[in-house]
DNA sequence: CGTCATTCGATTGTGCGCAATACAGTTGTG
DNA sequence: CACAACTGTATTGCGCACAATCGAATGACG
């Protein structure tokens, strides 16, 4: 009976990368609770808030990369919610436009501490912040190509 | 009108971990096609195979930080697609034992080179993927004390 | 021996994430 | 203009992920 090393939990990459995704969005839904936002809605509103004029479904999509199935769900539970409004483009029917409301953009004021305050939960300095990061973008891009 | 630079969505670290962990998420159930396993199944039989024995469904959660309301219905289709048997502990009629099926046991040999070809994928040096993964560790590690 | 807190897992309900599919609207081509 | 190809979004179905809750089994304590 041959050993298998390679499939040591502990020696991939693949589960550290899994359980600190869903460590950081355990720690993002606590600090978001109060504004009613989830996680991903957190990131659409970033994409939003970012912009500042409306935006299309596929370009969120393609920011965020997700894809209709998780946005359109996602973005009616916003608009519900009343964050966000969702409009026919006159320009081209096929397109949604997302536009912020006014509570929409007046949240933004409101979660403007949870970066930092996530840093801290983190604990980790600005240097090893910014390599896994960029270490994590080039992953990505790699990825991408495959 | 203030402006929020620290809410950028690419200046943060949570949107490449994020995205980072579907990207190999995706690579896997690729990979995994053919053998009917989801990611979070294949990291299921990766604990399976490393006990060699029995294993609790708690014992599961702990090693994975998932909870029952995760593994229970996983479990099922696992025993469904006949991986797993599931049968109650005698010594503990609260503990729910999983154990491999031969077939389960067999399917370790058909993934073994699956890690091997994740790397390829990532095409990340021996040295990036240790750091990162060391880097993720230490992340986890800090999140569970605060 | 009762009983009371704890442990274990299952269940329920909500929200992603994504493949596959459907379909209206648009564009290109002759 | 006719019509085929393409685009952008929506829908469906499945599988996680997790909070909240429940109920059975256990163990500690008086």
């Amino acid at each position: 009976m041959p050993d298998f090393p390679q499939l040591a939990l502990d020696q991939q990459l693949c589960f550290p990368l899994y359980a600190a995704t869903r460590a950081v969005t355990k720690q993002y839904a606590a600090l978001l609770t109060g504004t009613g936002l989830t996680y991903p809605q957190y990131l659409v509103m970033l994409v939003l808030w970012e912009a500042g004029e409306p935006v299309t479904v596929s370009a969120l999509g393609n920011r965020l990369r997700l894809d209709s199935g998780t946005l359109t769900p996602l973005l009616k539970r916003l608009e519900l919610a009343g964050r966000v409004e969702r409009r026919r483009d006159a320009e081209d029917e096929r397109r949604v436009l997302i536009e912020l409301t006014a509570a929409g953009r007046a949240l933004r004021e409101q979660v403007a501490d949870v970066p930092l305050r996530l840093a801290s939960a983190m604990d980790l300095d600005r240097s090893s912040v910014v390599s896994l990061r960029d270490e994590l973008n080039v992953l990505i891009a790699h990825l991408d190509d495959a």
